[in-house]
DNA sequence: TTAAATATATACCGATCGGTACATATTTGC
DNA sequence: GCAAATATGTACCGATCGGTATATATTTAA
């Protein structure tokens, strides 16, 4: 154990209560002050853990992904037999699960933040953390189409890239949708509408 | 003519241009200074050309919705004839020439506020606004899709608001997409591959 | 016991926020 | 010409912004 006074708040509840703060007020609509308030603890003591406003939200944003949005991405790939069309509706029906959460914040951290980037009112390296990370959404949605392509249950002609981004596209919409109310049920109906477009055979 | 003296400015030009930096960087993230600043008159100006911050957003919304919007969603009853996906296809391709627009910021003012909405980052009454707009917006397709099943043309299980929530849910993914740089092209295929899971007889 | 190291609390920094008071410049009707 | 009405430019308001200096409290190693 090094020298020194311990903290007296737990770093990774800290970290989790200010994505939330994030996720509900975004990067411009939340200030440090509120991050301070949420967390009960002082600016010196906040600075100290995370850094300024613009790497705490990096920090945040990054937490967020891994601990709720990689997860389920898993369900892409398990179990290895089931169709195509069942293991994306299985992600789906997760990410709805995120943003439709009694928990937390209404909406997605991600999307919100795509919204606010590339103007003044996010910084340019969140920007392009939010481009590597959409990218990265799409190349693995991208070979999980390509591989079933491959295993001959999907029709040749359909590129997947295309079908990665349309999935992508309706999945960015749901989360605007629940941001106005929408239920559980019609979420999945919609999800439901949209799987129902694959060229499966 | 009434006294006083004149308004250096015009005032629906103004309007526009207010409504141009909303949208590119959102209302939490526009101060009123960046405001005056593009659009080369005083605050004491703004104030009395348009009220407070508050009114000022709402009259840019109003005229992003009537001047951008609506006029597109008239592409969606024209020709009559046509079948139903034409007729949403060309829709879906106006909004895209609205939100990847060289002439305008990349993306749609109404999503990014919906993105905004529900918290201390925007005021209540500005996403009360939003969510009418949107029932609106939903009432509007779910009417057209609905009088193309009486006219036998869609499938009779098929409910026109889910189908209306859909197309929607596509449309606010691909404000989000644009803004990470997709093309034109790439949108369009989106599209085509939304439209082709409509259960159209 | 003491020095180094770390965290906390208070109090503050200059900059910017949304918004306005006030004096001045125009314009119209009389 | 003059009073009423409206717009402009400057200069400012208190509040809040992101961020920090400083003093104090607590901990470990020696």
């Amino acid at each position: 154990m090094s020298a020194g006074r311990r903290r007296t708040f737990d770093k990774s509840e800290a970290l989790d209560m200010a994505m939330r703060v994030f996720w509900e007020n975004g990067y411009s609509g939340t200030s440090m002050s509120d991050l301070t308030e949420a967390l009960g603890i002082n600016k010196p003591s906040l600075y100290a853990a995370f850094g300024n406003k613009e790497q705490l939200f990096e920090t945040a944003l990054n937490h967020y992904m891994s601990h709720y949005g990689a997860p389920i991405f898993e369900r892409l790939k398990e179990p290895a037999d089931a169709p195509l069309s069942e293991r994306i509706r299985s992600y789906m029906l997760g990410i709805i699960d995120v943003i439709n959460n009694r928990q937390s914040p209404k909406g997605c951290l991600f999307v919100k933040s795509c919204c606010e980037a590339g103007s003044t009112a996010i910084p340019d390296d969140i920007s392009l953390s939010l481009q590597a990370m959409r990218q990265a959404n799409e190349r693995l949605l991208t070979k999980v189409v390509e591989s079933e392509q491959k295993r001959g249950c999907l029709s040749e002609t359909a590129k997947p890239k295309d079908i990665a981004e349309y999935l992508l596209s309706v999945l960015y919409g749901l989360t605007v949708q629940v941001k106005q109310g929408k239920s559980r049920k019609e979420l999945v109906r919609i999800v439901d509408i949209a799987i129902n477009a694959l060229p499966v055979k």
